[in-house]
RNA sequence: GGGGCUGUAGCUCAGUUUGGUUAGAGUGCCGGUCUGUCACACCGGAGGCCGCGGGUUCGAGUCCCGUCAGCCCCGCCA
């Protein structure tokens, strides 16, 4: 039916016949002169018919024509006069004079517009999901989509030639008590008993290690039924990684391999190895698990300077074990008020009761925060002339989030330069509790994380300080892996089981099959997943997840295209034995 | 579960502040003219449950209450 694809045409196949088949893209009828554009995958190409090279039959068909119809075009590769071409357009060059041309399928009126001109919005978002195989028929989609699908492809092909091999593992699984929630699925011939879809690959992975394939790898899909937001999906694709016999070295020197072929692939820099910093440091400097690196701004304790002055709140907050930290800002002082009050408000959305400021002016300083100075402290903060100086004061935890966040509202606001367009980085050394109240203990990645050899002789007294053999991928402040050495030792795990809450018999019900596997000759393993749909959107400049997969679902969780979920027959409720409870 | 923004012609948007004849524009659609267009140009036409329900009012796209949907954020989630 083709003989070649519109985007391949060019001025060196002038004079060959061709066959080209597409979709209508736009359309000119300038009277005795008809144009149209034709575009498939590979582009946009334009057709003429003309009284001197087409029938009158194919000069009607064109006339005829709707946007989004299917044509199959027989026609001559021609130069475009010079005055007709079109430098901006990649096939601009040459145009198929039609010969003939054969209407393949009519298409209705486009609900929404294939092609939107330069400075027109896109249709609505909702209306983009709903009719998706028009909005997927957009340049910008397709490019992400097949960004998507060769960044996968180099990335099985990476590892097969690091020697890992593919496994499928169960989409119905066993539910877990742990993490987020389960979609559960009924079991027919079990009445009353549930199949829950995967969060994670996890456990499998580590089966499959006790089980002799010592380097895995695979193209995951993972299901959690959570609430959404721009970067989650309940569905989403992991590449989900695991090796036996190593140390973190070894996945990180894997991981940054691959996204040197990642990034080949997508046209970018990833400079190996990675910065590695530990979670401590990334706290203390940037407040941040997953600190954007692309700026030099870092978090500066200024507890001694500050605690000194003769301010209750600042020396109450110390008094109560807390520190103060804060940034100091270049040429910050000529911030607006307005501005300043935008930044603190960023760190009061991230917990803090406020911030405190101060601006370096000519002779003095101003700001709520300035009154309290000493004849010295602007010195001692190391504040020049034209400076900002934020602060907060309390408790790491309610600080830390607040200064990540009053840094990036001061990035943007002062549009502080980039030292790096693009910043990986290793977060290291997670702990593997963290405090979920109430005196109880919760994971902080997930309950198979080994903790650092160093730290073990706390887990009985200080579990919180326990730094876990565990590390992040983060590239540009977005964390696009997450990974561990686990417990291969069958007593240590169902220690962590413990200390998370889950009693001998739940641990045995839930986790006995792990633990049993574990005690049958584990050996020691760890590995990674990484998030292709965060991956691909990074790399492709997509502001949401939904736009690099291919049928994503609402913020509601819901699939506006093909209308899922809906309610099904009562009967086939009832072959499952179970009943809805339909909300009012 | 909570907060915010949005919802007007097939699509993108004005109009809502301060309630008042017949709700507009561009584009798409339909008809016509046009031989080098490429957001073709020009002429004409059709097209509206102003998301939905209730209320206030002589009168509601506009004000109030509720509700649904989409998006962003918090909670939640790695």
């Amino acid at each position: 039916m083709r003989s070649a694809a519109a985007g391949t045409i060019n001025l060196d196949m002038a004079g060959r016949e061709v066959r080209i088949a597409g979709w209508v893209h736009r359309r000119r009828d300038l009277g005795g002169l008809a144009f149209l554009d034709l575009r498939d995958r590979s582009g946009v190409l334009q057709a003429s018919a003309g009284p001197e090279w087409s029938s009158g039959a194919a000069m009607e068909a064109v006339r005829g024509l709707g946007l989004e119809d299917v044509v199959a075009i027989r026609g001559v590769v021609s130069p475009r006069p010079e005055a007709a071409r079109n430098p901006g357009m990649a096939t601009g060059d040459v145009e198929v004079r039609i010969v003939e041309l054969e209407v393949l399928n009519r298409a209705r009126t486009p609900e929404i517009p294939v092609y939107v001109p330069p400075e027109e919005e896109l249709p609505s978002e909702k209306l983009r999901l709903r009719h998706r195989v028009l909005d997927l028929r957009r340049g910008e989609l397709q490019d992400r989509l097949e960004l998507r699908h060769r960044l996968i492809l180099a990335a099985r092909n990476y590892f097969h030639a690091q020697g890992f091999m593919e496994v499928e593992t169960p989409i119905l699984t066993k539910p877990t008590p742990e993490g987020a929630r389960d979609f559960l699925v009924p079991s027919r011939v079990h009445p009353g008993e549930f199949f829950a879809l995967p969060q994670s690959p996890q456990i499998y992975k580590q089966l499959l290690m006790i089980a002799g394939f010592d380097r895995y790898v695979q193209i995951a899909r993972c299901f959690r039924d959570e609430d959404l937001r721009a970067d989650r999906q309940p569905e989403f694709t992991q590449i989900d990684v695991e090796a036996s016999f190593v140390q973190p070295d070894d996945i990180h020197a894997w991981c940054e391999g691959l996204m040197e072929k990642l990034a080949e692939v997508a046209g970018i820099e990833a400079p190996t190895p990675f910065v590695r910093l530990s979670y401590r440091d990334v706290m203390e400097r940037f407040g941040s698990d997953r600190p954007d690196l692309r700026y030099a701004l870092e978090i500066r304790d200024f507890t001694d300077v500050l605690g000194a002055l003769d301010f209750g709140i600042l020396r109450g907050a110390v008094a109560r074990g807390g520190r103060i930290r804060g940034l100091r800002l270049e040429g910050g002082a000529h911030l607006a008020r307005r501005q300043i009050d935008a930044i603190e408000e960023a760190a009061r959305t991230a917990g803090a009761p406020g911030l405190l400021w101060a601006k370096a002016q000519e002779d003095r300083a101003t700001g709520p925060l300035a009154r309290f100075f000493r004849d010295d402290t602007r010195a001692l903060l190391g504040l020049a002339r034209g400076d900002l100086f934020l602060a907060a004061a309390g408790p790491d935890p309610v600080t830390s989030p607040a200064l990540d966040a009053a840094r990036m509202a001061a990035i943007a606001a002062l549009d502080l330069p980039r030292t790096t367009e693009h910043s990986w980085l290793w977060v290291t050394g997670f702990p593997v509790f963290e405090d979920a109240g109430g005196g109880e203990l919760a994971a902080n990645h997930h309950p198979f994380v080994q903790p650092h050899p160093g730290d073990i002789h706390l887990l009985d007294s200080n579990p919180l300080a326990v730094r876990g053999l565990a590390y992040d991928l983060v590239y540009n402040g977005t964390e696009l892996g997450s990974g561990s050495i686990r417990p291969h030792d069958a007593d240590l795990q169902a220690r962590i089981l413990g200390m998370l809450g889950l009693g001998p018999d739940e641990i045995r019900l839930k986790f006995g099959f792990l633990l049993d596997a574990l005690r049958s000759g584990a050996p020691p393993h760890g590995g990674i997943a990484l998030g292709v749909d965060r991956l691909v959107a990074r790399l492709s400049g997509a502001a949401s997840l939904r736009d690099v997969i291919a049928f994503p679902k609402t913020t509601a969780a819901r699939a506006l295209f093909e209308g899922a979920p809906t309610a099904v027959a009562d009967a086939e409720l009832a072959a499952l034995g179970i009943s809805a409870g339909v909300r009012e």
